[in-house]
DNA sequence: GTCAGGCTGTTACCCTCGGTAACAGATGTC
DNA sequence: GACATCTGTTACCGAGGGTAACAGCCTGAC
């Protein structure tokens, strides 16, 4: 094994620590308590991850990363575009119903702010593929503003949904994902119908 | 002036100081620094008002109230229900973009956590107040899982959209009013047609 | 063999900040 | 005039992020 891929193995094992002590502690997690968890000192932590803001952003690249690859692959998969879509919503919702403490880790946590860059690098880059789809799929000029707003807007309305449902579970998943399907499925039409609006 | 107006008087003086160093400082105002704008010590600001949070949440108390005031008003005022709709997004999207640092600080800043439950409650009171209207205009049974669902998702929608305004400025705000709320008509009418969803 | 340099780890500290105890005047009441 | 209360201050505590400085250890050069 050479000198980097110790480095690497090492972090991989200090972001599992931290993962782990973030979500059992939640909050009040310090690098204290995460070097103990990981049987170092502090000052280790800080050599490989900067601040506490590169601890989490590294370990919120993790989740993001990964769920990003899994919407990715939901989406480009095969099917008519309605079958993507509902896939993609209904993979989003797997995830964060399977692990409700990330999403609330990543979005609602007194640690958001240090990885609100991450987050945002997902969103934006959920938006972009969406909004190419968009365009492509709508004929749209380049430069229509639709396809961006709408990308935009289809993302919050996932999340929120999903924010809702996972504090009410009042419904199953795949019937919210067909639910969500239909309403943007109806937008969606709406849009086609519409004229072109440039920036 | 009786000794309870003095106190809310003196209240209001020091949220006003306080809402002035969070604006400024952003995230690294400190309850120090906010007793000094206000002309005092730590001391009385935690007699006023317990701790950091609930000073933050007084603060946020403040600005969700207004925004509430707005859009109920917007809602419920007169015209067909597009019109009201399309009245209440460019509300919203006004507010915003009148003062988006008091949006950051509401969901983006070091102080979100703090101010989690207002902003929670403000969206619950909108979503309520959506979802009614839905079952309403739409004569849905009252336990359809659709009205709370489908306020849900606009509500995000729309900040989704909003917030995405907010950074990239590329359109003047009644055409992303507008585009908005013909999107949310489209998968209104997809809404209307669909079989009664219950929980 | 041994000595220099760099890596890994620790201890012990600093500083900021949230929060509070304890005290000091003013003011009004009996 | 004595006393309670209310407003305000100073001075402190403890937690936590972050760092300096030092100690052992391995490695390669000579």
């Amino acid at each position: 094994m050479t000198i980097l891929q110790e480095r690497d193995a090492r972090r991989e094992s200090l972001l599992a620590a931290a993962d782990l002590v973030v979500q059992r502690d939640g909050a009040s997690a310090s690098m204290a308590s995460i070097a103990a968890e990981a049987g170092i000192t502090k000052p280790i932590l800080y050599r490989h991850f900067g601040d506490k803001s590169g601890l989490y952003a590294a370990l919120a690249g993790r989740h993001t990363d990964r769920l990003l690859d899994a919407l990715v692959e939901a989406l480009t998969g095969g099917g008519v575009p309605r079958v993507r879509v509902l896939r993609t919503i209904d993979t989003y919702l797997a995830v964060i119903g399977a692990e409700p403490q990330v999403y609330r880790f990543l979005v609602q946590s007194e640690a958001a702010v240090h990885v609100h860059g991450q987050v945002r690098g997902f969103v934006r880059r959920l938006q972009e593929l969406l909004a190419v789809g968009i365009t492509h799929e709508l004929r749209l000029a380049a430069d229509d503003l639709r396809a961006p707003v709408w990308a935009a807007a289809i993302v919050g309305l996932v999340q929120a949904a999903g924010e809702r449902w996972l504090e009410e579970q009042d419904t199953d998943r795949s019937l919210l994902s067909e639910l969500l399907t239909e309403l943007i499925w109806g937008a969606y039409a709406q849009l086609a119908d519409g004229q072109p609006i440039h920036r």
